[in-house]
DNA sequence: AAATAGTTTGCAGTGACTGCAAGTTCGCGC
DNA sequence: GCGCGAACTTGCAGTCACTGCAAACTATTT
């Protein structure tokens, strides 16, 4: 039953939970340091745990994963999102409103300057960091889209909440993928590229699709 | 210089080629069978080089990972896929092109019926399963970029063919899902499905998108 | 048949992660 | 302040994934 208890809010008061997330956030400090300095496959629990000054068992009390641990991620940064999503002006229309959602999270990303892109680094060069994001990711798409088609008024078996969600995430990592790939030279700004994407998805990304291909097309068949 | 060699062909002579191809496919198919049976992450690199009949060290010869072997992955699916890309009617608009290409990897994929529907199954059931699937796939949708890319003649560092092929990838992926959480009742079709979400794709997801709201939402930050 | 190159295997070692049980600390009512 | 139970930490033992290395083996070539 460990961590099941409920700790009703943030700043709780004992001496207990305060101990408790400075432990938590010195693992995840030492961890990222540890990461960037030694790279992110050359890192050890031991290393991490010694670096926290607890054991390596407790580690393993606070995160399931040594990755989980590098990329410390803030449940509190899904909450905002979801909050934002809700709050936002209902004559937003879903997509819009998803653009100033993505302008507010890289905002944020931009503010705590330091870790959120160390890590963002780190993902690119560890392939199994860049799994445990995915997976995290996926989890946070999920609420996302839950919210959404709550906002829309439609079923959350509904398939196009969902599909926004996952386009506009898919929109923005190719963004990111493709302003990394450009490098040094003529670095083309995410926001713009992020732009140039939903633009995209909003008018179609293909006018000239024939819907009708299939019924059409039956002996394509290797 | 292990596995460097270049050999030629599928089909390739010796007895040792032949030999290796069949150590492979046991081990892949050991793997798959014992995951089915005693669930995908109650399994054993050690249970399945026993099924196979080789050692465990061996084992690690032909595949990084138990996730690898489980997957199973033919490197011959994405040939095949991307030979489809180039030689599709070049009067094919990309989206349409990438619907019949879907469609034929369905198709492919409801043949050889038993193993890729067991090997999806599992997916769903192990997050270790599905993190292997998921950075394997992100290669694949590289290089689909890369063909999608050339074959519109635009630049490879172009936003728009990776950002179709991620789409499209989202697309299907939601639309199974959906189809999954939609469980046995009202099983709606999942070419149904994809063929909804290519025409959301299409003719754009959101009409009433506003591409100047970040102009005017300054004041949006937490 | 001997040389050669490719493959298998055992062995030893590192490191992630888990369950368990004993010890320690904290919060709380008395 | 005392003591008690709950929460937390820790060490220990154990399993399992995965790696490098070197010896043994086997197919292929000459």
């Amino acid at each position: 039953m460990v961590g099941v208890m409920q700790t009703e809010d943030v700043a709780a008061g004992g001496r207990r939970e305060r101990k408790k997330r400075e432990t938590r956030l010195a693992l995840a400090a030492a961890a990222l340091r540890l990461a960037v300095e030694k790279g992110p496959d050359n890192v050890t629990v031991e290393e991490i745990s010694e670096a926290a000054d607890v054991s390596v068992r407790t580690f393993f009390n606070y995160f399931p994963h040594k990755e989980h641990a590098i990329l410390g991620r803030d449940p509190e940064d899904l909450e905002r999102s979801l909050t934002r999503l809700r709050e936002a002006p209902p004559e937003q229309s879903p997509l819009t409103m998803l653009r100033v959602l993505v302008n507010q999270a890289l905002a944020d990303f931009g503010d705590n300057a330091g870790d959120a892109k160390q890590r963002f680094e780190l993902i690119g060069r560890s392939p199994a960091l860049l799994a445990q994001f995915v997976l995290l990711s996926a989890e946070d798409e999920r609420a996302l889209s839950a919210a959404l088609a709550e906002r829309m008024g439609e079923p959350p078996t509904s398939l196009k909440p969902a599909l926004l969600v996952g386009t506009v995430t898919t929109a923005v990592r190719v963004a990111a993928e493709k302003q990394k790939l450009a490098g040094e030279h003529e670095v083309p700004d995410l926001t713009a590229l992020v732009d140039q994407a939903f633009a995209l998805l909003a008018d179609g990304l293909d006018p000239a699709y024939d819907k009708d291909v299939l019924s059409r097309d039956q002996e394509g068949q290797s």
